[in-house]
DNA sequence: ACCCCTCTTGACGGCGTTTACAAGAAAAAT
DNA sequence: ATTTTTCTTGTAAACGCCGTCAAGAGGGGT
């Protein structure tokens, strides 16, 4: 079928080792023999053999990127960091979506184990990532967004989320809102859990008010968002301002509003969290906290790459988040 | 470092053959047997070394998803649909961005010719495919959404283009606009191409008039979007309803015309191009042509599959569209 | 003793990479 | 001029790990 260096070598009568090293300049061949190589590499479209390749190496020169959430604009975007900045390191790129499922999740890393890539990049389904110790000592590992505490020497990159909480919600207080309410879709992970903790920080620090009952938890689509909203509504009425955790989920609420004539931010104030290009041109434009995907893609990769080189290399980031403030928060 | 089949085969001391038939169940092995290679299996943490297998077995099961164009919504779910059904399938899936870059492309070709992956989805940067005939003598491609109309032979799934130009199109002249713009982002695709290809049926079948300057292109960006609608406004002010072709442009043109205090639809109507949840809630709602990209990607892995499986395996699919009328086109 | 099954095995193959070594030429030393 | 040393260039063979196949071993039945 396919071209192999055996018939290269036997077509032009040198030995695969000196084609070998011809292709990989891994040894002094003389200009002659090296043209004669060259030449009839082109003529017969010679291809090396990958899997071989890597057989040998133990080495893929791939890297993979297993996300767990559906893919909005914030997955989105970091695919496309992380995808870029493989290919500028000429690694591969395997992707792999296990939708929030974690048995998917271990299917997936183990299958990744098997030398199939050099590293990963993990953005877990849960914060318990007890297999991760495990893992860790096979095969790089650097974790994006979500993390479990517990494992401080696996590297990571992540947004402040705390602070983005906590920005969001201040500036709402200073606006004059007394009874926040938020929305989110996934529990039990770190993003989550630190955007909620800088909320309820910045209300403490205000000296305000607070009831469990203003978190409501929603599945992370625009029905999910509808939802979410009626219900929280519903059971607390003196919301004012709603911090909405999820890309997917605030065109949901925003709906959801304008359906009951609510008027935003009159009625209820509103800020959401991801990026979000339309955010600027919708009725009115969202206030939203950006994180940066894009970035933390790519920086997540340089470390990577990194540890693949050294395993000890190690660092946390935590990126910094900006409150881009448009109109939906009535400032 | 990682275990392999030979040392579980010393541990219990069977032979390797036997290990590897309990593993893929190639032969019969007597229930004992079994159950002592499968405890070692778990109690050493083995997992067989995908590089060897797929050198062996002469497959990889992964497959290349190679998108040449910046992840907008529409490539997003995309991935998405092409990703979901490899999983389902037991496939990985590989995947390469080329930024509309043909040279990025090519070089991704190659390595992936080198039994990396069993299949492409292939979505080019251009339409001059002339590598493809190659290509697909080694190795299943399916085409998405661009193709090469020389060669019929290739698998592709596709919107249908034309008819969803032709749609969108005849819906603004029946609310009497007479000159329609159109912005479009990538030259030499046949999405593009078939789309205006549509644009100018209807036209001509209302015998309306047409120009040449109101079709614009502009860089496939918000920015580019802004710029676009400029120049258009300027070089023909007669036009009084615009079709934009790409997702992340129209958010710019809004952005434009609302900054020059243009009204959507009064002043100017407009029609979108891809997949967009937001849509619903800028102002106006925006009308827009659906394309459904989870769907293509879905039916171009099924095909796919059975391209790997029987080379002989031929389709094209072409779905339909469907115009999606809410505010900003004025009716 | 022979045949027939069932289970297990050893050895080979797949395709590059790498290492240790050989052969020949050139340079240096005698 | 001859021997020794040093390079240069090229090679054969081992290696990585698993799958497969033809053949062997062991057990039971007749």
């Amino acid at each position: 079928m396919s071209v192999t260096m055996k018939m290269i070598a036997k077509e032009i009568g040198v030995s695969v080792a000196t084609i070998s090293h011809v292709i990989n300049g891994t040894k002094k061949v003389s200009e002659e023999t090296r043209r004669l190589v060259l030449e009839a590499i082109e003529r017969n479209n010679y291809v090396p053999d990958m899997t071989a390749k890597n057989l040998r190496r133990k080495k893929t020169k791939a890297a993979a990127l297993v996300i767990s959430s559906y893919p909005d604009n914030y997955v989105t975007k970091l695919i496309h960091g992380v995808g870029t900045r493989a290919r500028e390191l000429g690694y591969s790129l395997m992707l792999v979506n296990t939708s929030e499922n974690e048995a998917y999740e271990m299917e997936a890393l183990r299958l990744l184990r098997a030398n199939m890539v050099d590293g990963i990049i993990l953005s877990p389904a849960t914060n318990r990532i007890d297999y991760l110790a495990d893992l860790q000592r096979h095969l790089p590992v650097v974790l994006v967004n979500r993390y479990d505490p517990r494992f401080e020497d696996i590297p990571r990159v992540t947004a402040d989320d705390f602070q983005a909480g906590y920005d969001a919600t201040t500036h709402l207080i200073q606006h004059g809102h007394r009874h926040i309410g938020v929305i989110y879709s996934v529990p039990h992970v770190t993003t989550t859990e630190n955007r909620l903790r800088g909320y309820r920080e910045a209300i403490l620090r205000y000296g305000l008010p607070f009831k469990e009952s203003w978190i409501v938890r929603g599945f992370g689509t625009t029905e999910g968002g509808r939802l979410a909203v009626k219900t929280l509504l519903q059971q607390s009425p003196e919301i004012t301002a709603i911090f909405v955790l999820s890309d997917h989920m605030i065109i949901g609420v925003v709906q959801e509003l304008r359906d009951q004539s609510i008027r935003i931010p009159d009625d209820i104030a509103l800020i959401g969290f991801g990026d979000f290009e339309a955010a600027a041109i919708i009725d009115p434009p969202l206030t939203n906290v950006s994180l940066q995907p894009d970035t933390i893609g790519r920086i997540a990769f340089d470390i990577l790459a990194n540890k693949i080189v050294n395993p000890e290399y190690h660092k946390h980031v935590s990126l910094p988040t900006s409150l881009i403030i448009r109109k939906s928060c009535g400032c």
